[in-house]
Parts: C-alpha cells; sequence; structure tokens
DNA sequence: CATGAATGAGGCTTCATTCAT
DNA sequence: GATGAATGAAGCCTCATTCAT
C-alpha cells in the first residue's frame, strides 16, 4: 500500500471541502467540476479518482455536512441533566449560535440540497436522508419533551411528536430567515419565542 | 393595435403557468425551453418574443407565484375580528390547509427559487424579494400578536416581532417537513403547537 | 409544415455521406464529429437534430451503405435468363466491377462495419444485419446454383447451401485482398476462379 | 545484468496474451490499458516498461497473433507427399477445424487488426503486415497448384495465382461467416465447396 | 407574429501517459 | 524495476438562443 487509506481519506475529505464551497458559492447547476479542482489544488481528473461523478461529489458533500452540522451537539445537551425547560432553551441557543457562526456561509448549501431533493434524478436519495435527518432530530426532541412531561414540568396532555416537529422546523426556518435578512437575529428570535413555547408547555 | 396588449398578456401568463408546471417538475436546470414551449403548446421561439431569457422566464413565474400565493387570505383572516388567538389558529390551518392541497405540484418550486437566491447570477433579485415576502408576513403575524397584548389577551412582556418570525417560520418549515415526509400531517401538528404557543402567550 | 420531409430527409441523407467518408478515412474511434459536421457543411450540433448519438450515426452509414451496395444488381442479374453458369459468371464479374470502381475507397468501411460487430456495445445490431445481408446473398446464389441443377446443368448431387456460401465468401475475400494489395486485380482472379468452380459445378 | 533477456521476454509476452485476450473482447478502442494490466497480473505502469503505448502493444500482439497462428501447419500439410488434391482438401480441412475451435476468442481480434489497417495512423504497418500474409499464404497454395499440375493431376491450362487467391479469400470469409452465424459450419461448407473446385482443377 | 432548424459554447467524463515513491 | 495516483487533453452531447422563413 504505497498511499496509505489515512490519505486517500485525507484527501477525500480535501475535495468535499473545496466541493462544499464552490457549490454552496456557485449551486449544484452553476458549478464545474474544473473550479472545485482548482480549488482542492488538484486535477481535473482527479476529482473522478474519488467520486464517479458530479451527482456522486455533491451527494458526499451532503453527508458530510449532514454529519459535520450533525446532532453530536443536540444529543449531548438533550442528555445532560437538569429540567426538561433549561435543556430545550439550551439545545434552541446552541443550535442557533452554532449555525449563526460557522455554518452562515454554508447555508446556501442547504438550500441546494433541498432544491437537489425537490427536482432532477438526485431526488430520491436526497428526499431520504433528509427525512431520515429530521425524523432523527425530531426524536431527539420529542424524547426530550416526553423526559419533561414526566418529570411532572411540562402538562401531561401535550403529544410531544407534533410539539418536536414543530420545534425542529422553527429553528430550521429561523436562520433560513437569518440566512436572507442579515440583521436578522436568529438567536435573539429564538429565545423569545421558546420562552413563550416553555411557558406554553409548562404545566400551571 | 392589432393584436391587443391583453392578449399578449394573456399568452405570457400562459407561458408563465407551462413554465411553473415544468420548472416545478424538473428544477430550474433540468428544464428545457422546448418543454415549456411544448407545455404551452407554443413554439420554442415564441417563448423569446415574451421572454428576454430562460432566467427572465423563471423570475417571472416567481413573481407570479409570489402574487399568487400571497398574502391575501392572511390578510383577510388577520383583518377578521374576534380574539386574537382565534385568528391565529385560523390563520394557521388556513395556511397549512391551502398548501397541502397545492403543494405536490408547488413545494418544489418554491424550493428552486431558494436555491436560485442561494446561488447563481440571480441570487440578489431572489434574495431581496423573499426578504419582502417574509417581512410581509412577518409584519401580519406581528400585528396580530400587537393586537392581542393591546386587547389585553396576550402577556403584555411579549416582544411580538421575534414571534411572528418564528411562527411564520414553523409554518414554512412544516410544510417542508411534509413535503419530504408524505405521512406527516402539518395541519395536526400545527395545531397541536399553536395550542402550546397560544397558551404561552396567554395572560393568565 | 415549414421544412418538407422531403428536405429533411435529403439532409440526413448528406450527412450520412459526409459521416460515411469521414469513418473511412479515421474509422470509427477516430472520427469525431466535429469533422463530419464540417465535411457536411453543417453545425456540430445540427449532426444531433437528425441522428441521436455518434453509434446511431454510424449505423445509419452502415444501413446506407448496405441499401446502395446492396443486392439490387445480383438480384436483376441473377434474374436474368440463359445459362445458369452465364448468369453466375456475370454475377461474379459485375460485383468485382462495380466494386473495384467505386467502392474501393469505401471499403474501409466496411471492415469498420465488421470491427463494430466484433466488439463494444454496437455488436448486435450490426451482427445481426450483417447476417441478414450474408443469408440474403447466399439465398440468391444458391438459388441460382439450385436453378442451374434442375436445368440439368449442373450436377445434380451438387449441395446449393453450403457452395453458395463458399462462392460468398469468395467474393468478398478478392475484394478484401484487392484492397489490401492495390496491384491485385479482383476481377481477373475472380474470372479464373469461376472458370474452375463452374467445371466443377459442370454435368460431365 | 539481475534480470535476464529471457525473463524480460517472458513478460513481455504475458503483456502480450492479456493484451489480446482484452482486445478480442472489447475491441481496441474500447480497451483500457488498466485492465490488460490488471488482466496480465500487473500494475498498469508496467505496461510502459515494456510497450511504448498502446498502439505500440496492439501491434505487438498483432505480430505475436500472425506468428502464433502463422502458416507452420499450412507448410507442413502442403510439404506432405501424396496427391496435390489431397493435400489441398487437407489444408482445407485442418484451417477451418483449427480455427472453428478458436475462433470465438480470436477471430475478433482479427477483425480488430483489419480495422486498424483500414483507418487510423496505424494503418501502413498492418496493411504492410497483412498484405504479406497473405501473399506468404498464396504462395503456398500456389506452389501446390502448380505442383499438381506438374503431377499431371490438374488441368494445365490453369493459372495457379488467382485460383490460390480466391481459394485464401474463401476460407477466410467462410470463417467469417461462421463468426456472425453461429449455426453455420464453415468445415461442411469447405469440404463440399472444394469437392468442387478440386473437380474443376482435374485433369479429365 | 410565430416558428423550429441551426448553431456552437461549454460541461462532464474518460483514459493514455507520466513520474514520484 | 514496479507501481498506481495524478493529470489534462480531447470528445460526446446538451441546450439556450438566434434568425430566416
Amino acid at each position: 500500500m504505497v498511499v496509505s487509506d489515512t490519505q486517500k481519506k485525507e484527501k477525500r475529505k480535501q475535495i468535499i471541502k473545496a466541493a462544499a464551497q464552490v457549490f454552496a458559492q456557485k449551486g449544484y447547476a452553476g458549478t464545474v467540476i474544473a473550479e472545485i479542482a482548482a480549488c482542492a489544488g488538484i486535477g481535473k481528473g482527479t476529482v473522478y479518482e474519488y467520486f464517479d461523478s458530479k451527482e456522486d461529489l455533491f451527494f458526499a458533500v451532503f453527508e458530510w455536512y449532514m454529519e459535520e452540522s450533525g446532532s453530536a451537539a443536540m444529543v449531548s445537551i438533550s442528555a445532560l441533566g437538569g429540567p426538561a425547560s433549561a435543556r430545550l432553551m439550551a439545545l434552541s441557543d446552541s443550535l442557533m449560535k452554532t449555525w449563526s457562526k460557522e455554518m452562515k456561509e454554508a447555508y446556501s448549501l442547504v438550500m441546494e440540497f433541498w432544491s437537489a431533493s425537490a427536482s432532477s434524478q438526485m431526488r430520491q436519495r436526497f428526499k431520504d436522508a433528509f427525512s431520515q435527518a429530521y425524523a432523527d432530530f425530531r426524536g431527539i426532541v420529542s424524547s426530550l419533551i416526553r423526559d419533561g412531561i414526566e418529570r411532572g414540568e411540562f402538562r401531561p396532555n401535550i403529544d410531544p411528536e407534533p410539539i418536536a416537529a414543530a420545534l425542529v422546523g422553527t429553528w430550521d426556518a429561523l436562520l433560513l430567515q437569518a440566512w436572507f435578512d442579515h440583521v436578522f437575529d436568529p438567536a435573539d428570535a429564538a429565545n423569545h419565542f421558546m420562552d413563550v413555547v416553555i411557558s406554553g408547555l409548562t404545566r400551571l
């Protein structure tokens, strides 16, 4: 093995990162492989040593992105002790802050992923992955809520599933609005909103 | 004037509708002008009598769409009398139901618009229009909330703006989730969630 | 119908002829569509208005060639009256002369067709067509021989099928040799050989 | 000399054999060096230690093939004693049988050679070699016929050269037909045909 | 006005060949 | 010597746009 697996993985990631950058800037259709290669400091053909096609590379970027922005933080936060309401707040805040900081420039990528899942041949691959990701996320949030009910913090007649779905959506959409409107502060909006929601959830 | 302006307008709209259909199905990049022309029952060249370019046509579809799905319904609902909480509920329900119906055809179009606003040359045009649309929508909702506060229905220490922003986002995102996952019922989730939110808003 | 079907057919043939020329010169793999287009005096893209792919065009050339060099002459000669031996001779002579004259430059095309039927994805299409063409040709010759037997000209214990197969092959191969070796005269060789064969066929 | 010439020659032949196999299966254009290397059990780069280019390797395969399938058998048969007619029959039969056996793998290779000689840059190299091979083969057959004339077996007014040319061509073409049509039996056809030809050659 | 045939720029992808290890 | 990762030239094909009819 002249070139170790680690080195291959390394280079793969290097290409993925370059691709993410270019896809984010130009969109899937507007991106040309040559630019990704140039951005990664390699030859055009080399990209095809690591990915079978432009679409494949795009999907790899998608997977990487999902993982990167993944639920690690959420899981750890939701697994903490303390009142469910506090954990919910912490989760919300962490998401908004993390994203606002480092993911802002990458948000257009998410839109490209949505768009990819909406049309073209890629549809199913992306749609499935998105469904899964949303389901996972909803699962984390709904168990957090369920925990709050069991602890007697939240009203017992709450159905955790739809609430979780809505909350996940809210966070998602706040970031979207922030992306559209640079003066919009998603963390602040989320704070205010979560106050209301938690107050609505809480047993009187 | 042999051909009246009305006739031109008519044909223009006909093309836009055909384009909307095809763009929704195939995405912007995946759409070929020929198919739009065929779908509109006209010749390929004729499209260029009414629009300067593919991008122009796409933007025209966008404008038409924004207008069509515009805030007419929302305004009318929010302008009704009665308790703010009831109006908020009605607004939520109306949105979810209206969209659920026409979603399959239309939602992927919205994604294409997002994607267009995220990348490419079209960016600014779309981004501005989206910002505006969101701002308008937020405005309607926040004045509804403000009204609730003034009426003494809602807690006085609520800041209507961020709550409105979050609500708008929630509705948006619930529809997105519904689009991804066909068994997901956005109207039901919205109902449960609005109960919580209104309960959180309400003065004890 | 702005452009008549006749005109389309005309242009199609024009492209086929240009393609035949270039394929003959450069071979299938060595041919680039651009050159065919240039040779036909049209734009590169126009080729694709008439043919779906390079392979399709190649097959169209094949079909055209088969038809062009087709059995018209053979059929007419074999249908003549007179002794079978004379008709066999005339057929042989006509084939050699026709081909030597106008088809020499095109012979490399035939080799490309063979090669195409030997490998690649096109295999079956070409193979089937070749089989058919050979079968047709063999049929003509064998019925000519059968006729000779029935007339009492040829020995009754002859089996016409294998003889026809061999004769068809002989003519084919003589032209091939002529193509390799420009001083080789296939008509002369065929004459001498047919003398021997007819003498061998003839009832003593 | 650490690595003996013999070892180099060995490896060279190993590559040639692998290449022959792949070229036969995929055709020249359809073959990728990587597959040849894999088939030979060596690295892609190693091929270039032994051959300057793909074309060079192809020509080496051609030369090897010509030598391998060379006239050894023919010479030995034609050199036997006994009547010329018997030797002619034996030669025909041996050719058909030998080839029928190994045809499937090898015949498409021959077509590739033909095709190579018909077009491309390789043309002359191949064409010359083919001309030579045909000339050699014709020489063997024509001297056999001449021998038959001298022995008084065959008619004295026969010109051996064109007859030999035609016979060589016939065998060639029968194998071609057999390759196209798997139910066609070239040995049987050759037998019948040679009966007629020998009968035509024989002094009454 | 409407049309659709013609066009050619441009993108994805392949693969022979090189060269550092 | 052997290797296979890297490369970029080159080709097929698509499709927005034009323009003669």
